[in-house]
DNA sequence: CGGATGATTGAAATGACTCAAATAAAGTGG
DNA sequence: CCACTTTATTTGAGTCATTTCAATCATCCG
């Protein structure tokens, strides 16, 4: 069962941060309305779980703002974070129940959700939401892949170099600006997680960085990106960083 | 440009192998016809590229036998597995014409192709198609995550005890009997590339098995497993190994 | 101010890697 | 069918990056 609270804010989808980005990025206005008509807010603070793998969810949902993460777990405790929800991106399996991870808050985050069954009809009938929600699919199994690339063959320092650089990435910051400040969306335990290493050694990564002064911390949770061209050179990746589409 | 032989082999899809579990799984017989119509077999050898990263492909794909992997390479040379394609999985991504990774046969591999153009207007028309391809984005994206906990928390015992598990999982022997012996598809440098590990590692973690006698080799790809239960138990996953669906 | 949580730093241990050599298997051409 | 070459695999020894364990420091918040 399922006690999330919900949360009716009115917010018209014409104004909504994600509208262009989200599953309802292809829709037109009627489309939008039939969605709006289904929609239903949800917030959750910063450590709040939203949820437990294996248990039935009667929803599915795009992320409004704030940051989510997925993660596994072994039997021993060890964890992994498999996935990171950002603004726009999607929560949920259309025709599944259960999820096979659990999804935390990892700041204060808003979720748009759709309940299953209207949502799922109106799947069948509107091939814009098919086709978004299936685009949105694909991204996330490349996200995936370029992951497991970072998990199998980086060293730590490429590894956190990476991290930094898909936050400055997907931080809608000026496009402009050489140095760039941004906030870290979690801590070093749940970086550690991400990344899989112990928070101890992305301690040290980031000590390393910012001693030679590649980045800097105004605070422990707002970092200062000061030589962008060395902390891309710091990845491992090729310069483009992938295909160039 | 693609080169790639077109061996135009005569298969009825009523007697194709993996008629129920591909992409066209759903389709009921007209739906099938549309698709037979635009599709041809190509054949490759053992150790053949098939896709190369970046390029562009003017199809999309069905693994009909065999066994075919996707990998991504850094700079320097360091290259990750971030899949394996086995019988009935699907390669490319409808709207994109590059992927992100290369294709190469570990084995001997039959793809049924379906030149873009017309897969994507089919795909637009038959519902039956998208849903089945949403579906296997999806359950290689689960598998994708099961992925990330493998590479980046488990140990290399344990990163090869899942991979043979795996292996056995998925190939369809008789479901009752208690020794499986089953053939690697790969040599141990690609087995090492898919699991984030050196081939000495490989075969040192192979040597450690067989002397604890979970496991034979009978010739070098040639695998038997000895103990089951052993085997699950050195995987580091929980007995059920995930959700019970 | 004090207690809790999160982060940094140090020292030691270790699992996997690198380098190197030995062995086994698979072709190849005479 | 047999030397010979090539390739794949195994095994060993030493190194190194990251982890583990432990202590200190900083920051937040009542």
């Amino acid at each position: 069962m399922n006690t999330i609270p919900k949360l009716k804010t009115e917010m018209r989808c014409d104004s909504c941060p994600i509208r262009h980005r989200a599953v309802c990025a292809r829709c037109d206005a009627d489309e939008l309305s039939l969605l709006d008509a289904i929609k239903t807010y949800r917030s959750f603070s910063a450590g709040d779980p939203i949820l437990w793998r294996g248990e039935p969810v009667e929803f599915l949902a795009s992320v409004v703002s704030g940051v989510a993460t997925l993660s596994k777990t072994l039997e021993d405790g060890r964890t992994q974070m498999v996935g990171l929800l950002l603004p726009s991106d999607f929560i949920g399996r259309p025709g599944r129940m259960e999820i096979a991870f659990d999804v935390t808050a990892t700041t204060d985050v808003v979720l748009c959700c759709f309940d299953r069954k209207p949502f799922e009809k109106l799947l069948m009938e509107t091939p814009h939401i098919a086709q978004r929600l299936m685009e949105l699919a694909l991204d996330e199994l490349d996200a995936a892949r370029d992951w497991m690339l970072l998990l199998g063959r980086k060293t730590a320092r490429e590894k956190i170099a990476t991290f930094i650089e898909l936050l400055e990435r997907r931080s809608n910051s000026d496009a402009a600006q050489r140095i760039r400040t941004l906030p870290l969306p979690m801590t070093r335990d749940q970086i550690a997680s991400y990344l899989g290493l112990t928070l101890e050694t992305v301690s040290r990564q980031f000590s390393s960085l910012k001693k030679e002064g590649v980045i800097n911390f105004s605070d422990r949770r707002t970092l200062t990106i000061c030589d962008l061209p060395a902390l891309q050179d710091a990845t491992g990746n090729d310069a483009d960083g992938g295909l160039p589409a």
